[in-house]
DNA sequence: CGAGTGACCGCAA
DNA sequence: ATTGCGGCCACTC
């Protein structure tokens, strides 16, 4: 176990959301052990490396993420490039768009 | 080393 | 229906 295995959980839960899927924070933070903890998965995203998708990270209500690198319209843009359809700053259909990990 | 902040979520008035 | 508050962990100053 290294030090913050939260953090880590975090990363591998981002990096494995396939283009054109979406994962919420709740989610994260309950697959990553803390149910509780999905303002932490937004801390982490903040301070976290760019190479992992974070734009495919929404909260609850399919609602884009408000201090994302270029704000709301950067996100809005970065989901739109994935084939999203976003409607006042909420992804249309996004409960068909959300993604459950699976280990396979 | 201590305290504050944060890209959220759920519930209570 | 809206508004306000507490809670959790990691990171920064």
């Amino acid at each position: 176990m290294t030090g913050s295995d939260f953090r880590e959980r975090v990363y591998e839960l981002v990096a494995q959301i396939p283009e054109g899927r979406v994962m919420t924070y709740g989610d994260i933070a309950v697959l990553s052990g803390h149910a509780h903890a999905a303002r932490i998965v937004g801390g982490i995203a903040h301070f976290g490396p760019t190479e992992l998708p974070w734009h495919r990270v929404v909260n609850r209500l399919g609602g884009l993420a408000a201090g994302y690198y270029g704000g709301k319209l950067g996100h809005q843009l970065a989901l739109e490039a994935e084939g999203f359809e976003i409607k006042d700053f909420q992804i249309v259909d996004f409960q068909e768009r959300r993604w459950l990990p699976s280990y396979h």
